[in-house]
RNA sequence: GGUCCUGUAGUUAAAUGGAUAUAACGGGUCCCUCCUAAGGAUCAGAUGCAGGUUCGAUUCCUGCCGGGAUCACCA
């Protein structure tokens, strides 16, 4: 029940139907007409903006043409109660109280789910946070995985189908440094040997010597003297033990994941070796040399000859290894494999969600999987840019090597998880975010989380007063439905609600609602303040509601909430 | 140097190519102490620079200036 997509629709159609009638000349395509909500303070619900690109094929003043449609428009739509023509030409319909009757009508039946836009249905797979199994989750991965769990929810509200995948690198050089850091803990543990100290790419945070505890507790392991002979069966128990810690990260992130794929399995079924053929086969893939890197810190290069992929010929800056020095396969290698893997499952459209650091591999991954889908697999990479970590307004800077990291358990504990959440969605994923942990804790007005939290916690308290469950149904049967200039305001505000949907939806860009949220709430607050200078403006008097229309508003407005805050997984309790 | 992201009031942000650029905090002035403590009214204040496309540009394109990320092998 979009409003906007109806009325764009019906007016296209209206306009179709005028040229035919010969009173106006169409462009070629109307995909510049639009309908939106006209600014704050003018009249009008709906805007449109036909007369403006209507006026030079028409060869005619924008105003001259609005007077045409808007005599038409109202012979045509009995709904329309008036049309207001705005300078340069904008038409801003406004309805009669009948249509905003009915549409607060549909909106009570469709409850949380008003808003879902559901004409196109797609299988998506969004793989997203595939961080290491080396360890817990830190502030860094925090941003990625929200945001990709709350596209997740997106595409899913809008009834497409959807797998959230997780690749697990659980194959190549990081893992063998990982459990050899495993291995050192459990020798300086039984034999009192310390851990290296000169061997600066060890892990060395306090999870490891946990997991080292746990593997000689358990026995899981009894003889440690011959490290090859152990290597891949500690291997397996460090990944395995790793991956749980951010299993339960995730878990306190609200997240779960439905599919782990795993690097090794793919190796181990010949899929790297088999796409790698697959390239060979389309003539993709050649031994050759790549110039050295631009990167000033990079001094140990040595100019080789290896397998490439020829990358650039889908629009990469350079060709790209497939191979080591050592003949092993690079992490590309393994992710051309797994994107492969997806191509094979038949999904319409693949997303990856990516951290900032990994922008520069968009196109590589991209020219892959156009080559081995022959481009009919859509890849979208989404981008979350750096968190900003600040305590009281200075800047925290966190450093792998020394193990002083923040991970996901620390920041949930300090902050908890409803304030992380809104705070990481709250900005467009394309810019830096400032997460200033002070103010995210701050119980007031200013933190958006609770300004929201407590518009659902008020709607809540009126119900509770008047002794009314908010999830009954309340029959709209009112004969005198008037609006205030207020109320009106806010129904606006809620029919904008699908626009906001369908938008942060095919852009994929969910921080849209937590600011719509905001803006909501906004126009709560003040509608419940509006009873404080005036007794009559109150939700209720002497224990009764004073008006029908006023609860069905609230309740409106709790759908609203309720359903954008489930989408980015929020909690709205009923007190606070 | 290449690539990607980015530049909006004093600060932090918003704006599917729309109208007088939207808010919050901070600042000035005035009111209020209540169905929930977290209130209301009002004033001042901004699109980095130069072009282009468009009826219309914060938004798209080009160049310049500034900030961030990234650029063999690692993942």
């Amino acid at each position: 029940m979009n409003i906007f997509s109806i009325y764009f629709e019906k007016i296209k159609k209206f306009l179709i139907d005028l040229e035919k009638d010969k009173q106006i000349k169409l462009s070629d395509n109307l995909n510049k007409l639009t309908i939106e909500l006209p600014p704050k303070d003018l009249q009008g619900d709906i805007s449109c903006n036909a007369a403006l690109v209507l006026s030079k094929i028409n060869n005619k003043k924008p105003k001259d043409i609005a007077i045409l449609l808007k005599t038409n428009l109202i012979k045509k739509f009995p709904e329309f109660k008036n049309i207001f023509i705005a300078e340069p030409g904008f038409l801003n319909i406004e309805f009669n109280e009948d249509f905003w009757q009915k549409f607060l009508t549909n909106l009570l039946n469709l409850k949380e789910e008003y808003g879902s836009n559901s004409s196109i249905k797609n299988r998506y797979n969004v793989e997203f946070v595939s961080a290491n199994p080396t360890g817990p989750l830190h502030v860094g991965h925090c941003r990625g995985a929200i945001l990709g769990d709350v596209i997740t929810n997106l595409l899913t509200f809008n009834g497409n189908e959807v797998s959230k995948e997780y690749y697990v690198n659980d194959h190549g050089n990081q893992v063998k440094i990982f459990t050899l850091s495993v291995y050192y803990r459990i020798i300086e543990i039984l034999q009192n040997k310390e851990f290296p100290k000169n061997q600066e790419d060890l892990y060395r945070g306090e999870y490891v010597v946990d997991i080292a505890k746990k593997i000689i507790d358990k026995k899981l392991i009894n003889q440690f003297n011959n490290y090859e002979n152990i290597y891949e069966q500690l291997k397996d128990i460090s990944i395995k033990e790793s991956l749980e810690l951010i299993k339960i990260n995730l878990n306190s992130l609200g997240i779960q994941h439905d599919h782990f794929v795993f690097e090794s399995q793919l190796f181990k079924n010949n899929e790297i070796k088999n796409t790698v053929e697959k390239l060979k086969k389309k003539d993709l893939v050649y031994q050759g040399k790549i110039e050295a890197p631009k990167s000033k810190k990079e001094k140990n290069y040595k100019e080789r000859k290896q397998l490439l992929f020829k990358s650039t010929l889908y629009g990469d800056d350079k060709d790209r290894p497939l191979q080591k020095d050592d003949l092993s396969w690079t992490y590309f290698a393994g992710d051309l494999a797994y994107h492969n893997n997806k191509i094979n499952r038949n999904f319409d459209i693949l997303i990856n969600v990516l951290g900032a650091d990994h922008a520069g591999y968009i196109k590589r991954i991209n020219a892959g999987v156009e080559a081995l889908s022959n481009k009919k697999t859509k890849l979208s990479c989404k981008v979350s840019q750096l968190v900003k970590l600040l305590k009281d307004g200075k800047l925290f800077k966190m450093s792998k090597r020394k193990g002083d990291y923040i991970t996901v358990e620390d920041l949930i504990n300090e902050v908890g998880r409803d304030p992380v959440r809104f705070i990481m969605l709250s900005r467009s994923n394309d810019v830096e975010l400032d997460f200033d942990f002070k103010k995210v804790t701050e119980k007031t007005k200013d933190n958006p989380v609770y300004y929201v939290q407590y518009c659902y916690a008020r709607i809540c308290s009126v119900f509770r007063n008047l002794n009314l469950d908010l999830n009954e149904e309340i029959n709209f049967d009112e004969k005198k439905f008037h609006i205030n200039s207020n109320e009106r305001q806010i129904i606006k505000k809620l029919s904008e609600w699908p626009k906001c949907i369908s938008i942060s939806t095919q852009r994929m860009e969910p921080h849209r609602i937590p600011v719509y949220l905001y803006e909501l709430a906004t126009l709560f607050h003040s509608y419940w303040n509006l009873g404080k200078d005036n007794i009559s403006f109150r939700f209720i008097s002497d224990n009764k509601p004073t008006s029908l229309t006023k609860l069905i508003i609230l309740k409106c407005i709790s759908y609203v909430v309720k359903s954008g805050m489930n989408l980015i997984g929020v909690n709205t309790p009923n007190k606070m």
